[in-house]
DNA sequence: ACCTGAACACCGTTCAAGT
DNA sequence: ACCTGAACACCGTTCAAGT
């Protein structure tokens, strides 16, 4: 007698993504989700293929949605303009998930990490915008700056390493606004 | 009859740095930290609050080392080329140690996390750095600049995500030129 | 005063047995 | 064809018992 499908991947994913974004990576257990969705752990191996398996799922699609939120936020008309929209979005998407964006920059095994080129792919945005800004041969160089920096800032953030006082979103306007100007400006390469 | 002391914290502390770096969090074990001694693992709990105490305790001497290696790579002269040596150790810290380095990063239970006093101490070299060159009132924001750009940088060096190719060394001396080049020239803000 | 074996709670995962 | 209980290996942690 084929039993029929109490569940499904994408419901497990979801489950996944809301005991994450509520209590972490610890509160994301295999027994957790099963229990959010009505059913016992091992029937969960049925549609991922473990816990590291579900991990990567959930980073990719965290990928996923901000390169969207970042494609969304350019406007393609003054570069600067839309670097200071595209770090806002990036920003943005961090603050609304801040254990998902954890997880996509976790230093985690290879298993459970979202696959390279999805991973990838969420950068191509802005490459597109500093490739229309400064052209084709700064244009990697460049975004992977506004890469770092917009990364670095927002976990450091998250992490709660900003802690000397001053206006966090005042730095962080700081810091665009001093790259802005960078870009704007040839660089001395040091002696 | 009084036994005898067969460990100290620090040889537990030492332990533990060794299973990090050559395998990573998931090898710091317990047990693996009390065998590597000689051992057994609950008598850990004489001398460490747990688990959580002893990652605390091994990030707490990561930031110290970082402040270290920072304060010793500034020589006081000229502050570009301090910048220059001071970001340059910073990465050089993270790809010595860099289980260490990711650790003292990961977003743990705040049980896990190193003292808020030391990690923020080891901001001060390049804050000081910052205040010698552009003086008090730019220099808070000048400094998270820098160090959101070391720390995503290398954080995304370190977790792979630079696969599009390029020069990683470029990119790193790129973005400290162009950073150096957009503090010498005031930025306008956004409209 | 410190160390240890035994035990507990919890987790990821496997698998034979059910329907 | 899918779900489940039972079981296994492993981990962090506690604690009474040893010396």
């Amino acid at each position: 007698v084929p039993a029929v499908a109490r569940t499904s991947t994408l419901e497990i994913v979801a489950a996944g993504r809301v005991l994450l974004e509520s209590g972490g990576l610890d509160a994301l257990t295999m027994q957790a989700v099963a229990t959010r969705i009505g059913i016992r752990g091992p029937s969960l191996y049925k549609r991922v293929p473990g816990r590291n398996g579900l991990l990567a799922a959930l980073a990719a699609d965290g990928y996923r949605e901000l390169e969207r939120d970042i494609r969304e936020a350019i406007r393609g008309d003054e570069p600067p303009e839309d670097l200071r929209r595209a770090a806002a979005a990036y920003r943005a998407f961090a603050h609304r998930s801040p254990h998902l964006y954890a997880l996509m920059f976790a230093p985690l095994p290879a298993d459970a990490r979202a696959p390279v080129d999805v991973a990838a792919a969420s950068a191509a945005p802005i490459l597109d915008l500093m490739t229309a800004w400064l052209g084709a041969p700064r244009a990697l160089e460049a975004a992977r700056l506004v890469t770092a920096f917009a990364h670095g800032f927002v976990s450091m953030e998250l992490s709660g390493a900003f802690r000397l006082g001053g206006e966090v979103d005042g730095a962080w306007t700081a810091g665009i606004e001093t790259l802005i100007a960078g870009f704007g400006r040839p660089t001395s390469p040091p002696r």
